[in-house]
DNA sequence: AATTTAACATAACGATCGCTCGATATTAAT
DNA sequence: ATTAATATCGAGCGATCGTTATGTTAAATT
C-alpha cells in the first residue's frame, strides 16, 4: 500500500520470479501487474515496455556477472587455480541468482535486435573472458585439447545446465555442488590431472 | 497444390522451423500456416490443437533418442566403451537433427500438465539410462565422483550445449566435434584417464 | 457411378495481448 | 500554500491469439 519508488523494486522482483517460471513470452503483461496487486499502466511508467522490463533485469544480472569474472579473471594467482576460481565465481553467481540466470540464459534470444543492450554482446564477453584464461592454460602445455572453442563450449555447458537441475532448497549444499562441478570441468580440461590439481581449495579467499 | 497427405510432413517440417527459430510461444499458428501457404484451419484438421503439433513433434524425436541410446546401452561392449557409445550415440542424434533437439530442451516446459506424454517423463528415462551406466562404471572403480546424480547432469550438460554453439554448416565435421565432446566428458568423470582410455576410437562400429 | 472420407478454404468468435490516454493521488520542492 | 514531479489508477484501443463452425473440393472406396 506504500506508495513509494520501493515498489519499482518488487515489480522488478515480481517479474523474475514470473519470466524465470514460466517464461518471458508466456507471461503477460498484466500477470505480472496481477501478482503484485499493482495497475498495468504503472509497469509502463517504470519501463516503457514489456521488453524494457526484460532488458532492465537482464542488464543487472549481465553487469553482476562480468564484474565478478573479470574480478576473478583478474586474481593474482597460479593459472589453474586462477581458472579455478573463475569457474567457481560463475557458478556461485548463477547460483546465487538461479532465475536471474534461468531468464538470461533462456529468453535473450527474443530480445528485438533493435535494441541497444544486447544480451548476445554481452555472451560474447564472457565467451572471450574464458578463452583468454584458456589460451594462458594451452600456452603453458596444461591443455589436452587445443581448440579452446570447443573447450570454452563445454565448460559452459556444465556451468549453465546446473540451472536446470540445482534447487537452493534440495539437500546439495552450494558451495560443495560448485566444488564437484569444478573439479569434472578441470579434470576434463587439463592434461595431466594428478600433479597439477591441488583437488579442493582450502581457503580460497573469495571476496564476496 | 498437390491435394496429399505428405504436406502432413511439411507442416510438421515447417513448424519445427519455427518453433525451433522462435520458440513455440512466439509462434502463431498462423505463422506456421502462412509459411508453407496453407490455411490454418487444416492444422487443426491434422493435430487438432497448437499443442498437439508440439506434442507430436516432441513424441517423435523422443521416441527417436530413446531407442538409439537404448540400443547404445544395450551394446556388447566393455563399459567404458559402451559409455562412449552411449555418449558418441546421443551427441549424433542431437547433432543430426538440431531443431527438434532444440525445441525439446527448451519448450518442453511450456507443455499442459494433463498430456498424457510428458516430456518430462522421457527426460527422466534419459536420466536413468545414464544412471545405469554410471552406476556401473562406479562399482568397477572408474569414477572418481560418487554422487551419480551430479556426474549425471554434468554430462548432460556439455551434451546439450552444443545445440547452442554447434552449426553443422560451419567448419568442424559433427564427428570430429563429438571425439572432442567424449573425451572431455570421459577425462572429467573417469578416475585413471591415462590407463582405462583408449583415445579416438578407430573403430567402434555403431549400427547408424 | 455413387458414396464416403479426408484434405483443404472462408470467415469469424471470444479472449487476451501489449500498450496508451486522461485523470487522480501522493510526495517533494519552492 | 502553490507548484512541480512522480506514482498510481480505470478504461479501453487495435491487433493478434488459439480455436471453431460451416462449407467445398479432391481422392478413396464401394
Amino acid at each position: 500500500m506504500a506508495r513509494s519508488p520501493q515498489n519499482k523494486d518488487k515489480l522488478v522482483a515480481t517479474a523474475i520470479e514470473l519470466f524465470a517460471s514460466k517464461g518471458y513470452q508466456a507471461t503477460s503483461v498484466r500477470d505480472i501487474a496481477m501478482a503484485m496487486d499493482m495497475t498495468v499502466s504503472n509497469i509502463y511508467h517504470y519501463f516503457g515496455s514489456k521488453e524494457g522490463l526484460l532488458r532492465a533485469i537482464l542488464q543487472h544480472y549481465a553487469q553482476i556477472l562480468l564484474d565478478k569474472l573479470r574480478e576473478a579473471a583478474a586474481a593474482d594467482l597460479e593459472p589453474l587455480e586462477r581458472f579455478r576460481l573463475l569457474l567457481s565465481t560463475h557458478l556461485r553467481v548463477a547460483g546465487t541468482r538461479p532465475r536471474e540466470n534461468k531468464i538470461f540464459l533462456l529468453d535473450d534470444e527474443r530480445l528485438s535486435m533493435e535494441g541497444i543492450v544486447d544480451s548476445r554482446q554481452v555472451q560474447r564477453a564472457v565467451l572471450d573472458i574464458y578463452t583468454n584464461e584458456l589460451r594462458n592454460l594451452a600456452e603453458l602445455g596444461l591443455l589436452r585439447e587445443d581448440n579452446l572453442r570447443i573447450q570454452a563450449f563445454n565448460i559452459f555447458g556444465v556451468i549453465n545446465w546446473h540451472m536446470r537441475w540445482y534447487r537452493p532448497e534440495g539437500p546439495l549444499a552450494l558451495e560443495t555442488t560448485i566444488n564437484k562441478i569444478c573439479n569434472f570441468v578441470l579434470y576434463g580440461m587439463i592434461k595431466r590431472p594428478d600433479a597439477e590439481l591441488s583437488g579442493a581449495p582450502k581457503n580460497s579467499g573469495n571476496s564476496d
